[in-house]
DNA sequence: TGCCAGGCCCTCTTTAGGGCCTT
């Protein structure tokens, strides 16, 4: 049965690396907006997309335990060193109650949205999860914004080399023809995919129900 | 330097193969 989500929240992962790495969370960015929000976007004096004012925010570094794959630590501008002399903490169950915490206090129910989530980051955050042993609670759903945009945007017979069309970055460039901003902090991509989101935000809404699924089918990443 | 994984998607498909996207 179709439901309406009254809360989105818009979710990153940094990492020490990807999934044949077996990797560990070394930042997280959960941006939650309500549909309110969605459905009125903030405009600027041209008229431009702005983003939304009324928002509530996590973002949080944590130190991996492991070492960072060096491809990850250049992206990311992160390194264990820099996390362990700020004196980070690793995934805890206090952090899992911060963050069951964060999903309780906004109006329910909620989704979650990450770029090529299904596969990446919802997958890594069930590990995180399990290695506490815990799971959030409730009814959850999440959105995988990878898949319906190859739906809403797909790809013109005109484009021939399409490698690279969907990441963020590029679907960025597409819809407001200027360069995302820190690209690989949690922050800066979650704002960008939010942007995306709002510049589609009638598709996607349309799309929801068809493409969400329950965060209880999420299947983590590896065995922690 | 490029590969490494894997679920998903596309097509020169479905008795399969290859590429994307995430750090």
């Amino acid at each position: 049965m179709a439901q309406t989500f009254q809360t989105y929240i818009f979710l990153d992962l940094e990492s020490t690396g990807l999934a044949h790495d077996c990797p560990r969370i070394t930042e997280i960015c959960l941006v939650a907006v309500h549909l309110h929000s969605l459905q009125n976007p903030e405009r600027d004096e041209a008229g431009d997309l702005l983003l939304p004012h009324v928002v509530d925010k996590v973002c949080l570094c944590v130190d991996p335990v492991i070492p960072l794959t060096s491809k990850a630590a250049h992206m990311t501008g992160l390194s264990n060193e820099k996390l362990s002399l700020n004196q980070k903490q690793s995934f805890s169950p206090e952090l899992l109650g911060l963050l069951r915490d964060f999903l309780e206090r906004q109006d329910q129910p909620i989704c979650l949205v990450a770029h090529n989530g299904f596969s990446y980051d919802f997958p890594l955050l069930k590990t995180e999860l399990q290695r506490v042993q815990g799971d959030f609670s409730g009814p959850l759903s999440c959105l995988d914004s990878c898949k319906v945009l190859r739906t809403i945007d797909p790809i013109p017979n005109s484009v021939r080399i399409w490698k690279g069309y969907y990441t963020l970055p590029e679907v960025y460039r597409r819809f407001f023809g200027k360069e995302p901003q820190r690209s690989h902090c949690a922050e800066g991509d979650v704002l960008t995919l939010l942007m995306i989101f709002l510049h589609k935000a009638q598709d996607f809404l349309r799309w929801v129900n068809i493409m969400s699924l329950s965060w209880a089918k999420i299947v983590p990443m590896y065995t922690p």
